[in-house]
Parts: structure tokens; sequence; C-alpha cells
RNA sequence: GGUGUCGUAGCCAAGUGGUAAGGCAGAGCUCUGCAAAAGCUCCAUCCCCGGUUCAAAUCCGGGCGACACCUCCA
């Protein structure tokens, strides 16, 4: 089946193709931890990944790691201040600052269960690819260097800012700018290689010691790795202008012809209706979540609630609402963990409306992401199931179980959250509880049958009674 | 000021020209000793005002409101 995505370059939905299909996804700048709201954007590669392999895409996908700016520059030298001697330069330096943030993206990433991405290519292993493309813009005459460092010069590039759509021009600028502090021709020239002293990390390269600017990493790699142009480039909204024009800005006059086929880009996470973001103050990282007791396959199925191209309100009412939907489907997948299974025939109702669910589902996925109706897929055919299941009494044909249990697999191949789905290890001791309430019923004292209800409740467990006798299930 | 996005039931959220998906909450019912779980039933005419059309939540114009980018940002 084909995918098509919302390109934001041309406004309009329009079928990926690649094989594979070559993908690069901006990752996370490792100067802290990663909030939730940056998640979304690694979430939405996720699924975008998730999609095209159900669809039976071939992908390549790339994510990078920005282990050189401004702020992890300022955390190395920091770092040396308060270790002195111990690193042999600020390089190594920097290393020791990004490196357990690094861990902790990965160890995150993890844990909200997106499937590992293909390759991780690091800023500072790729300098001489950044110096390479500096010097091939300086020989297209669209660079120049100013007191060491080089900047773009926008002037030069005709169709500059046709990603973003703005016209620089007609842009105010007075206010934002002292154009008396910088060296650049022009205000709006952006810098590709930043003049950097011996206090600062520093590389060497023809123009003098310095370091590179944002926008270069993206392009120089996505070069280095991928040989030529990529098909799908995604990242937040907030990306599109700046970061993203400029980058097509440089390849596409140093390397020539097309850069990016496909740019997607999502929404932002809102709290208070607000953009959750470092500078503000107000986000939260999946660590603060996972403290205050809130589940990774909630804040999963949370982001697919709505569509990627949409804001989505970061509540705690929300999180509830998904995690009763989590809730729904763990307890089809305990249920059908506990049903009984008899060699009577399959029904050809089940398994047709079981063929059409699978094949719904990918669909709305297929167009354009739709994980919204994608999910509303699942609930419907959560419902069919649970009504089969009560019609057959809790006993299963074998084939019909299988069915069922391969249906929601099959969703999950997106959802992606039965992996993180709670273990429902039952003690000893909980059973004997289980069985002297359930004796206590059967001789009609519902007062202590009910008090020990109550107890097991406490323990984290509710009682589920049912045809073929009781379950207990962790709350 | 420029450029975009959005405004759908108590809440969340699809649909974007043919008469409103799905979820949460709520109400009634079945089942149950009672409950829980599950199932069944019920629960909106789409911010406002004009216009186009046989037909508009969906297109056009004008309002009002919210958010984002133009500065580091996913």
């Amino acid at each position: 089946m084909s995918v098509t995505l919302f390109n934001t370059l041309t406004r309009t939905k329009e079928t990926i193709s690649g094989s594979p299909v070559k993908i690069y996804s901006c990752g996370p700048t490792v100067y802290n931890y990663a909030h939730i709201g940056n998640f979304r954007s690694y979430i939405f590669a996720d699924i975008l990944n998730r999609t095209l392999r159900l669809a039976g895409y071939p992908v390549l996908h790339a994510m990078n790691l920005t282990d050189v700016d401004d702020k992890t520059i300022k955390g190395a030298i920091e770092l040396t201040q308060k270790n002195p001697g111990k690193y042999a330069d600020l390089k190594e330096a920097l290393h020791a600052y990004t490196a357990p943030y690094t861990e902790a993206f990965f160890a995150d990433l993890k844990k909200l269960n997106i499937i590992p991405f293909d390759l991780h290519p690091r800023a500072t292993d790729f300098i001489p690819a950044m110096l390479d493309l500096v010097e091939r813009l300086i020989q297209a005459g669209i660079a120049y260097e100013q007191d060491g460092s080089v900047y773009y010069r926008i002037a030069e590039k005709k169709d500059y800012g046709k990603l973003s759509r703005v016209d620089l021009d007609k842009n105010k600028t007075g206010t934002r700018y002292n154009t008396d502090e910088y060296d650049k021709d022009d205000v709006r020239d952006f810098v590709l290689w930043k003049a950097e002293g011996k206090d600062g990390v520093h590389w060497h390269s023809d123009h003098g010691d310095g370091r590179p600017g944002w926008h270069l990493e993206c392009s120089a790699m996505i070069h280095e790795i991928f040989k030529g142009p990529i098909d799908i480039h995604t990242g937040g909204v907030d990306l599109i202008f700046p970061h993203h024009e400029n980058e097509i800005a440089q390849s596409e006059a140093a390397y020539g012809g097309e850069f990016v086929k496909h740019w997607a880009h999502c929404e932002h996470l809102l709290v208070d209706n607000r953009k959750m973001s470092k500078s503000a103050g107000n986000f939260f990282t999946l660590r603060d979540l996972l403290e205050q007791g809130k589940k990774p396959e909630v804040l999963r199925y949370f982001l697919l609630s709505a569509h990627y191209s949409q804001k989505i309100n970061f509540t705690s009412d929300a999180l509830d609402m998904a995690a009763a939907s989590v809730d729904k489907f763990f307890s089809l997948m305990n249920r059908l963990g506990r049903t009984a299974k008899n060699q009577a025939d399959v029904s050809p109702v089940l398994a047709a409306a079981s063929e059409k669910a699978r094949q719904n589902f990918l669909a709305e996925l297929a167009d354009d992401l739709n994980t919204p109706r994608a999910l509303a897929v699942v609930h419907e055919y959560m419902r069919e199931a649970n009504a089969f299941i009560d019609t057959a009494k809790e006993n299963l044909a074998a084939g019909d179980h299988t069915t069922i249990l391969e249906t929601l697999r099959f969703f999950d191949k997106l959802l992606g959250i039965i992996d993180l789905m709670p273990q429902a290890g039952v003690s000893a001791e909980l059973q004997a509880l289980l069985d002297e309430r359930n004796q206590a019923r059967a001789a009609k004292d519902f007062k202590r049958a009910d008090a020990l209800r109550d107890q097991l409740l406490k323990a984290g467990y509710k009682i589920l009674d049912t045809k073929t006798g009781s379950h207990l299930e962790k709350v």
C-alpha cells in the first residue's frame, strides 16, 4: 500500500516513494534531558517509520545528535572550570558533557518503545564534511569570510524562502537585530563557520579556528550518509524557519540539484495552551512523568490521539483518557490470555471483520498518518472482539483466538504498547486471598467476601468475575 | 508588521461539498449476591455574519478568538 504524506514544501499530500525510503529526522541537542515536547517529534518520526514498514516500504532512517552548539560548549566550559586539569582539552570536555545526555536520550527512546533508528550521526564526527561544504559554498561564490567566520550570502539564493514562504524583505528586522553588532554583509546572512578562540571548543580550518554553525551539520551529514538527495526530512514546525530553510539553501548551492523531496513537520505539544519549551520553563521530561507514576505507553497513546499536524495540549485529563484506552487494550489482551480454546470451526464472520479492521487501520495510517482514525478502527475492533468473546462465553475456537490476538498485534506494530504492558504475575499469596474470597462468596458471607475484595484492590489488583471463574488483573 | 495554523458535543478528537468517525465522562439496560469487567441503547448540526450551490462543518468574503514562526527551540 502506498503512503501519502503532507509536504510542507508544496503544501499538498504526496505519495512517498523510494527504495529504501531515505529519511533524516532532526534529533536532540544533547545539552540537557529532552522534554516530552521533543519526544512528540521523535514519536512522529517513529510513527512514520512504523507506518512505512507496515505498508511494505524498506526504510533507511537517520536521526542526528547535535553535540556541538552554544549550549553544549557552555556546558563543556563549565565542566572544565569545575574540574581543572581533568580533561585534555575542551573537545574532550565537550564529549564528557554530552555523553550522559546522549545516553539518557537513548534510554528514553527505549522506554517509549521507539524503534531504533538505523543511524545516529553525531555532529562532531562530521567536521571534515562540514568544512568541505563550506569550501564548496565559497567556491560557488555563495559564502564569504569575515574575520575568521564564514557566512552564507542569502541574496545569492534567488529562491530563498521557498519552504517557509518568508519574504525577508517584508519582515521587521530593525527591532530584532542591531546591525552594528554583526560583521555580516547583510543582517539576514547566516553563519556557516563561527570563529572561536582558544578558550572555546574549536577545530582547525583554512579560515582559522572555529566551529560549525547550527544549520551546517544536517546538510553535511545528509550528503555524507546518503550520498545524494533524500526522500523525507522531518522535524518540528519551529525548524521550518530558519533551520530547514537554511539547510536547503546550503545544500542546493553546494551540491546542486534537489536536496530533500519531502519535508514533514509535526506541530507542537502545548502546556496550558502554550508551546512547551525549555526557555519558557513549562516543560516535563519523561523522567518527571515516570516519577509521577505516568506510564510510557499512555504517553505514546496520548501522542497518537491527535494528528501530528495539529497542536496537542498536554493535560492531566488528556493523559487519563489515554490511560483508559490503553487499559481497555490491555484488558482485552489479558482476557484472551485466559479464555479457553477448543477445536471448533473458526468463524468466517470474525475472520472477515478482522481482515477488514487491519486493512482499514493501515489505510488510515497510509493517508498522511491519520492516527486518530486508526485508533478509531482499533476501538471498533476491540468492541467487536469483546462481543465475540461474550457470545462464545469465554470459550473460543483456537483459530478465532489466534485471529483476534494476531489482529491486536498487527495494530501494535504501530501502537507499540504491548511491549510495555505490565506483567500480570499473580503471587500465591494473592491467589490464596482470591480463593478465600470466593469461598466466602460461595458460603454467602458477602461481608467477608467484599472485605477481601477491598484488600486485593489495595494491593493493586481488581477482581474480574467471569463465566469461567474469578481472575485478578493489575490496576 | 509579515507568514502560517486552528476554532466541531461536558472534555479529547476525526471529517473538509452530499446531510456529523472514535474515545473519555454521563444516563438507562443485560450480566452480577453487590460491584468490577464486557455488551446493548441514548447523548452535537460544527465560533459569528454575509455569499456561492440543488446541497456547506466542509468553498468564498468579512468579523471575533486562540496559537505558532519571523530570536535558541521538536
